[in-house]
RNA sequence: CGAGGUGUAGCGCAGUUUGGUAGCGCGUUUGGUUCGGGACCAAAAGGCCCCGGGUUCGAAUCCCGGCACUUCGACCA
């Protein structure tokens, strides 16, 4: 009997079967997403999109906090602005997507579908920047982007795909470095204090930076597979675009200086980091302080007396209290299909109100991170369930960075790097030369993610993890997504 | 873009070897009984068998060419 049931039930292959296909069976299960009827593109469904509304509410606040306005450009490119910097286009032009026709008539210019928006915002600050009074600009839009990919992945790699492209001008090269740092800096407390990930910043290598970039800096997270997730960048452009573009002010003495620029971008695999850092067997994880629903009230034995009425305070309740709640109050499919459903979906804690807990003055609590059930007083059921969510989402936290900690090895040759990086990250000591990337890239297919600032800190010796010349940066290597 | 796998009802699949009326389970609809861990009974609806050519009296099935998804590589947020 509980075979045939079992059959009946939707299906996740365990994680350490095929991740790959975990991942895909949970997301396509959730209904986070659907593919598209155009190649390598995907749609965000309700839920998927209300994670991402989440993500936006709490990056876009803190952006504002520290002065970024927003604005919106077009999605076309003239290729003439994608063609003047050098190293610019070259980074990109494989990947373009053109249009060449309006209507009928053949464009006299193709137009590039923005697959980032360096080159039109360059052009706009060229036209608006006078004087040092006009400085620092710092601008932010939320849009889309198009890169032909040719492997996708929902999430993790998609042609389409919603993101966030910060693009700042400063007086100084002091500014911009301030600004590059403070903004990897945001990204990474909304990672780490609202998702839940912990991430490994640093620098860039010459070889993994931004085309067209001085440096590029990166937050890393690890996924359970082991394999790393750049999960945001901010770059540093020093003058480079703002030669190509002739971005120039007057400054406080009067002559001419070209602007010092940066620019920082997050995108909807932030969501794929979630998913493959906190689900499980179940299928999703979701941090209390990401999730569109942080509780959901389930009904149980609706039709005896009492139920649905207190269920329904109970929802009043919290909701004025400033939770995101749900009342589950479908009445076609059993209690036992919504508990699946619930922990399928994610969301950190369920709250069943029965004939038996309204007689005892409780609520039975299940919590989705540890799956433990629990009961807890009806009475200022707010303040307890405020607790409870603070809870899960430091345990969550705590439970990512136990494992990645766990699966970062410090290296010291070749063999131990190969080795680490098929469970994890690998922190080596490196020489600084493309080479060695290059053959760690070609040994191992792992490549270089970034090195932590506070290298004098980390530094645990003096040879190349590869060649076995004077070691000059830590770094840390893994395979990656 | 290279190597494999898969495309049949909303979902999961059988049928393809050996050509002959389109099947199963779940889900959906309607009615009833249930309701504390994926409920049960009854009746019903639902198909360009991925697309385009070919072979044949006849193609889901054989042949050729596409496309999509997927896994592993190379490339990238």
């Amino acid at each position: 009997m509980a075979d045939k049931k079992q059959e009946f039930v939707t299906h996740i292959t365990p994680r350490n079967e095929d991740f790959s296909q975990w991942y895909t069976d949970v997301i396509t299960q959730t209904g986070l997403c659907d593919y598209a009827p155009v190649r390598g593109c995907m749609i965000l469904r309700p839920y998927g999109y209300a994670i991402w509304e989440r993500i936006q509410a709490e990056m876009d606040a803190r952006f504002k906090e520290v002065g970024t306005e927003n604005v919106y450009f077009p999605m076309l490119i003239p290729e003439s602005l994608l063609l003047k910097e050098a190293e610019h286009v070259e980074g990109f032009a494989p990947e373009v997507a053109w249009v060449t026709q309006g209507g009928t008539e053949k464009l006299q210019e193709r137009l590039a579908v923005r697959p980032t928006s360096e080159t039109i915002f360059c052009t706009m600050f060229a036209k608006w920047l006078q004087t040092w009074r006009d400085l620092p600009m710092k601008y932010n839009q939320w849009c889309s982007v198009m890169r032909w990919e040719k492997a996708t992945r929902p999430f993790l790699r998609t042609s389409e795909f919603l993101w966030q492209e910060g693009h700042t001008i400063h007086a100084t090269e002091e500014e911009a470095q301030e600004e590059t740092l403070t903004m990897l800096d945001v990204y990474r407390q909304v990672a780490e204090d609202v998702m839940a990930l912990p991430v490994y910043v640093g620098r860039k290598s010459d070889k993994e930076k931004f085309a067209g970039a001085r440096a590029t800096y990166s937050m890393e997270a690890m996924m359970q597979d082991g394999k790393a997730l750049q999960a945001g960048t901010s770059h540093n452009f020093g003058t480079n675009f703002s030669e190509a573009f002739n971005i120039q002010f007057q400054n406080k003495d009067g002559r001419l200086e070209y602007a010092y620029e940066t620019s920082w971008g997050t995108s909807t695999r932030l969501i794929g980091a979630i998913i493959m850092t906190h689900g499980d067997e179940r299928g999703l994880r979701l941090p209390p302080r990401i999730a569109p629903i942080q509780a959901v009230i389930l009904p149980i034995a609706a039709h005896k007396p009492g139920v649905n009425e207190a269920c329904q305070k109970l929802e009043q309740e919290l909701k004025a209290a400033g939770f995101r709640v749900k009342l589950d109050d479908r009445d076609t499919v059993s209690a036992g299909f919504k508990f699946n459903d619930w922990e399928l979906k994610g969301v950190p804690v369920r709250l069943e109100v029965g004939p038996r807990d309204l007689e005892n003055g409780v609520v039975t609590v299940f919590r989705r991170d540890t799956c433990e059930k629990s009961t807890m007083p009806l009475e200022n059921l707010a303040g307890s369930l405020q607790e409870l969510l603070d809870d899960i989402q430091k345990g969550l936290y705590e439970q990512a960075k136990s494992f990645r900690d766990t699966h970062t090895q410090i290296v010291h040759n070749m063999d131990e790097l190969g080795q680490a990086v098929e469970t994890g990250f690998a922190k080596a000591m490196w020489c600084g030369e493309r080479a060695c990337e290059d053959e760690i890239k070609e040994k191992f297919n792992a490549s270089s993610r970034n090195m932590p600032f506070d290298q004098e800190g980390e530094t645990f010796g003096d040879t190349c993890v590869c060649c076995g010349r004077k070691a000059k940066h830590v770094m840390y290597f893994a395979k990656a997504y």
